[in-house]
DNA sequence: CTTGGAATGTCAACAAGACTGACTTAAAAG
DNA sequence: CTTTTAAGTCAGTCTTGTTGACATTCCAAG
């Protein structure tokens, strides 16, 4: 630090995005942007009588097909025994197939099925074309500014997996 | 449209961010976030045996004091029988107190006691603590795109819920 | 080779928090 | 006086998270 007064003018001046009532606004955008997210799948979901469980398995098997239970595990943040009743239903209702590890048969790699790939198309396409309006309105500076507070936001460990990787290392 | 080649060059160059790919990006960028920005509260709620449906009854009522029952509800998107079990709990555990209403005794106006209080200021602490890290590391200017997409993102009949209003008109 | 531990996955039971539907009470509005 | 509105309640269901107990498989140390 130099002199006080850069200091103070920094923290009238530029520093003024992290007042709590700006932070505040944030939280709240967070919340009601995150419903407005979820809410095209959602629908789409209840009508097969699925939820968002079932969503997020589907969307990242679909993103990373031979992955391993335990690799989903990880990327979901859930416990076993409440991953494995979504799976049981996608495999028993043939949207994903379980297949045995031929290394290590303990392992079992997740596969969409043709059925799965098509609902997986469906509730990523009704994803995508909000995400796409918003962008669209908001402009690329914007949504490169969003996706540096989203990534600064989430913990640590999650930072790479979202971006180009074919296996997810968590 | 004056002509092709200058459709072509938009498509090609600056909507590049519009591509799949990215939309898929931001997609799991925002539910990786989410998970992070609810992470802190969950963890103080967890220690009290409270939940995220907790949560955010407090939150709110602590941005409208005195605010209906029913002004809550089309806040918060959940039925009444939801959120009347979470009310129920809260008032008995004194941390929210239910005013029957002067000029209409049907309304309920709920305020947090000094005990409500506390607990919504240590919540939207741990809250704001992360995102106001995540501000810093992100800088203004992200901050500001940030807010832009979430805006586009949300429902909009809920854009202006969060801005500088006393009253939340849903 | 065997055995014990670690990894993986399954089954069962439970809790939170969402939902619907039916109903009551009280007060306001017509 | 009748209807509508606001709030609350009771009962039952569903999704999705949790623990705990257990089976299977692999691998490495003895």
């Amino acid at each position: 630090m130099i002199d006080g007064a850069s200091h103070r003018a920094q923290t009238s001046e530029s520093l003024l995005f992290l007042t709590d009532e700006q932070l505040r606004q944030g939280i709240e955008a967070m919340f009601f942007a995150y419903r407005g997210f979820t809410a095209d799948p959602d629908r789409i979901l209840a009508e097969m009588d699925y939820g968002r469980a079932h969503h997020r398995a589907i969307h990242f098997i679909n993103r990373a097909p031979g992955t391993t239970v335990n690799n989903l595990l990880n990327i979901l943040g859930v416990t076993k025994q409440s991953l494995n009743r979504v799976l049981r239903r996608l495999i028993a209702d043939g949207l994903v197939e379980s297949r045995i590890g031929t290394q290590d048969k303990r392992e079992r790699h997740l596969h969409l099925t043709e059925a799965g790939s098509q609902l997986e198309a469906q509730l990523s396409d009704a994803q995508r074309a909000r995400m796409r309006a918003a962008y669209k309105v908001a402009g690329p500076e914007a949504v490169a500014g969003f996706r540096q507070v989203l990534e600064a936001m989430m913990d640590t460990d999650m930072r790479g997996a979202y971006s180009g990787l074919k296996d997810i290392p968590v």
